[in-house]
Parts: structure tokens; sequence; C-alpha cells
DNA sequence: CGGGAAGCCTGGGCGC
DNA sequence: TGCGCCCAGGCTTCCC
């Protein structure tokens, strides 16, 4: 699934393989994948053809192009940019034109260049595209309007990890429902969550208001520490032609010492790792290095 | 307004 | 072999 390490792989292959062209035509092959476009799929497509594609920037799990006339163009305030979430099974694909269309082929965007095209494939259409004009943002820089409330991601220069705690500790809920909420720390999913828990030998069900600030740096670093780990992994496996979202974390799902674990031996004492219901999912975690509070939140 | 849960999707895997 | 069910899960929307 696409968290934030996969997603800047795809952030940085569409830098390599996109940035600086131009735009002929783009065409939507199903509808729902532009449903976040309120204005539809015409004015999506018209806002697009002949653009110039610029900077390609991301937060969390989000990422958007700059649009812009020209190559000399800095991006200005009302500008639009494509704005793109990969959901759960979301591509971005560098395609040859010749290459046949994939089953999930969603949208189609060729260049005035006749290199290789763009293709947004997703299988469950949980992921999408859309326009939207950048407008300022209150911590800096430029946004487009469906980012605007997302919390700056750890590897975002200007994120404060400080910060970052003390809004984990405002919250009344369990320990990862926090670290899941995009509004107060973005890019970690269900994946580098347990991961990063499993780190920091905290319970997902660890109630925030009973949290130290020394528990809450330990896992929001380790988070940090473990996605930064599944970039170098991830980045290795991309070639020219195709921007890297498999659908699985890359190469990294070796590394992983809990996710998907179930009765295999924690690899800091060995004991089988347990699996749990969790919002309708599941959560993983040692049962000796992660004891279950007490006062676990419910 | 904050927290929690439903709903959106499809294909792989499994039991019968 | 084929049907039905469960599971994966990020985000928006709705409700309390």
């Amino acid at each position: 699934m696409p968290e934030l390490p996969e997603v800047e792989v795809v952030r940085r292959g569409l830098a390599d393989h996109v940035a600086g062209r131009r735009i002929a035509t783009v065409t939507v092959a199903h509808p729902r994948a532009i449903r976040r476009h309120a204005a539809g799929a015409a004015d999506f497509t018209g806002r697009l053809a002949g653009r110039l594609v610029g900077a390609v920037r991301r937060r969390g799990k989000y990422l958007w192009l700059e649009l812009a006339d020209a190559a000399q163009d800095a991006p200005q305030p009302g500008d639009d940019a494509v704005l793109a979430h990969l959901g759960m099974s979301g591509q971005m694909l560098v395609a040859d034109h010749g290459k046949p269309d994939e089953k999930h082929l969603r949208v189609r965007v060729t260049f005035d260049d006749d290199g290789p095209e763009l293709r947004f494939v997703d299988q469950r259409t949980f992921g999408g595209l859309s326009a939207h004009p950048l407008a300022p943002a209150a911590g800096g820089g430029l946004l487009p309007a469906p980012v605007a409330h997302i919390a700056r991601d750890p590897m975002d220069p200007a994120f404060v990890l400080d910060d970052a705690v003390a809004g984990i500790r405002r919250r009344r809920t369990g320990l990862k429902r926090a670290l899941l909420d995009q509004t107060v720390v973005s890019g970690i999913g269900n994946i580098y969550a347990d991961e990063a828990l499993w780190r920091a030998r905290l319970h997902w069900a660890r109630p925030t208001e009973s949290l130290t600030r020394a528990q809450g740096r330990a896992v929001l670093t380790a988070a940090a520490e473990v996605m930064d780990e599944a970039l170098a992994q991830g980045g290795t496996s991309f070639d020219a032609l195709y921007v890297n979202v498999n659908g699985a974390s890359g190469y990294f799902d070796r590394s992983l010492a809990v996710y998907g674990q179930t009765d295999r031996a924690c690899p800091r004492c060995g004991t089988p790792i347990r699996r749990e219901a969790f919002m309708n999912r599941s959560s993983f975690s040692c049962p000796r290095c992660q004891p279950r509070p007490r006062n676990a939140h419910p």
C-alpha cells in the first residue's frame, strides 16, 4: 500500500520523467478517478491541455504537479496544479505509446514531445486525480485546497518533531489512531504505524493522554527512521519507464518486523507476533515488547 | 468541534 | 469447479 515512502518514490519518478514537458491531451477513461474534481471531466482535461508541467511536490501521501505556461514562470497563487492521491492501489506509470493499456487504466496524459505518456492506473479506485488552484498556506508555501489541512510529514525539512508530539498528546484517543490522523502528522499508514510502535515498544491502544513526551518523540522518530529505510530500498526498484508503485512497499516487505508477520518470531525477543482487530482491520505487534496497557483506549 | 464509524472499491484467497 | 465470503485499507462524509 502506498504510504509516504512509496509516494515519494513516485514523486521522484515524475520529477525525472514528466517535469518540464508540455501536456498535449488528457483522456479520462473512468470518471470515478476524477470524482474529486467537482467541475467534471471536461473541465479537468481542459485545465491540463497545453500546460507545461513544473515542479512535482508532495505532502504526506498527496502529490501534485504544478502547471505553468512557460518554463521560466514561477508558481503564483491561483495557478493550477494537478493533485494526485494513490489511495490503496493507484499507480503512476510512464509508458511508451505502443504499450497495451492496463486493465485498470483510468487517465491517460500525452505530451507534445511524443515521448512516453503518463498513465494513472488504479484497480480499486480509492485514489484519483483533480485540478486545483494553488493558495498560500498558513505555514508558508503554496498548496492545493485539499492539502491545506494535511500536516507536514517527517521528511519535510520544516517538520518540527516536538510540535507533532504536542499534537499527538493533545488528542484524546488511542496512539495508533493519532499516528494515522493526517492532520497531526502525515504520511503514516497502517504498515509504518505498526512498525514505528514496535520500534518504540508501545501498544497501539495506548491512550494519548498518558503518553510521555519522550515516548511521543520515540514513536515519531521511529516512524521517520523506518520510512527513511523503506525509501532507501524502494528507490532502488524503479527503472526509466516505470514510476514505481507496485502495490506493496517495494522491497521493504522483507524488512518488516511485525506488519503481516502473524505467528512469526519477534525479531527482538522471539515471541510470536500477534494480530488484533483494529478499526475493522488489523494491528500487528509483539505481546512481550508491546504489552497491552491496563488503560487501553477502546 | 472533536472523535468515531460507515461507505467507497475490486481481486486474491479460502472454505465448502 | 464454482460460488460466496472475507480481507486489504486511506479518506470523505456523516452522526453524536
